[in-house]
DNA sequence: ACCGGTTTTTGACAATTGTCAAACAGCTTC
DNA sequence: GAAGCTGTTTGACAATTGTCAAAAACCGGT
């Protein structure tokens, strides 16, 4: 749970009163590679932190899978949309490691930040921070080749590349499973 | 200023005080097509409301001119990235029609996040509706063809095709010029 | 070390999209 | 109405990426 609030603590400072309310509505949970933490077109109720492990957002986008996002230690995983909207998303979320993780349920979330105004302003600081890797990721793949977004990844999440299998990194980037190992080849 | 509110006021019902305090910062601003409101490469101190008008967002990518995005009445225009960041990014943002605009300044927003829990949490849904909107474009960029996209676009802001040249929504798309031209020639 | 499965690579070919250049259309201005 | 500007369309060709199929490499379990 230390690392939990580490890291939340890199965007607000909670008083102590938020800091146990939030602690006490926590749910630790450890869970075995495979298991699937959001069946698909479902509506997400928890947002999860990752204290160990990797995750692996994903939908079916004619027939094929897609890989949407994927989560290593010290970050969050959920289905952004669902969870927000509250309403079901194509969007499942499954484990690609053994983990820990830290849930929290949207209600008692909801609760927190009606009567912390600390809490809100950290859901607020967490909400733009993911405005903002989205936006970057979107930059990426809006004017960047395959092969610059291949190194992007190389150079923000280098472990991705040993820890996932290949099919999902290129469906991550955007491109197939053959290309990727082509642009691999040269270099 | 009531179309300023009405659109707020969907996301959270403020307390007077909370309405007021904001009401003193909005700053009231006619322009003309063609105006540059945020310099590229500069820091994005100002969100703004837009009562009238349009505007696009853009940047320099290898020397070419690409839309990141395209605002019109009844929503915001910033960057996103440099307003939270407080960095300067390589978006400018100008205006494709005459204007009135609202604009907010930073460390007003600021000090009213400080002062106002209700303003905090109606920060936290506009940035969370931000989120919303660009992860269904980031899907929609991810795997949906040229010809899907300009679809979607047709039919989520149909008056954007009559409004904005041909080129800055064929970027807007991720495609050229020329790929959008020929796909409106197969109807 | 071997088997059976999955993951990755390679090959041949097709489809999509980009590039460059030129033609065309619509408007404004003189 | 001609000249000039901007925005759009079209053509020929090249580059990139996707598709389908098969081979090769890798890995865990026995």
């Amino acid at each position: 749970m230390e690392k939990f609030f580490a890291r939340v603590e890199q965007f607000v400072q909670l008083s102590k009163d938020s800091r146990e309310a939030m602690a006490s509505v926590l749910r630790r949970m450890e869970l075995p590679k495979g298991h699937l933490l959001l069946k698909q077109d479902s509506v997400c109720h928890y947002i999860y932190f990752i204290e160990e492990g990797l995750t692996r957002t994903f939908y079916y986008k004619d027939g094929k899978d897609v890989t949407d996002w994927l989560s290593a230690e010290d970050t969050f995983a959920c289905s952004i949309i669902s969870f927000l909207t509250r309403q079901p998303d194509r969007r499942g979320i499954e484990l690609l490691e053994d983990a820990v993780l830290w849930g929290l349920h949207y209600d008692e979330l909801e609760k927190l930040y009606k009567h912390y105004h600390d809490i809100e302003r950290l859901g607020r600081l967490l909400v733009s921070f993911g405005l903002i890797q989205l936006q970057q990721r979107f930059d990426d793949l809006h004017f960047a080749t395959a092969a610059q977004r291949y190194k992007t990844l190389m150079d923000t999440n280098p472990t991705f590349i040993q820890r996932v299998p290949l099919g999902m990194i290129a469906s991550y980037l955007g491109i197939t499973q053959e290309t990727l190992s082509r642009i691999r080849a040269q270099h």
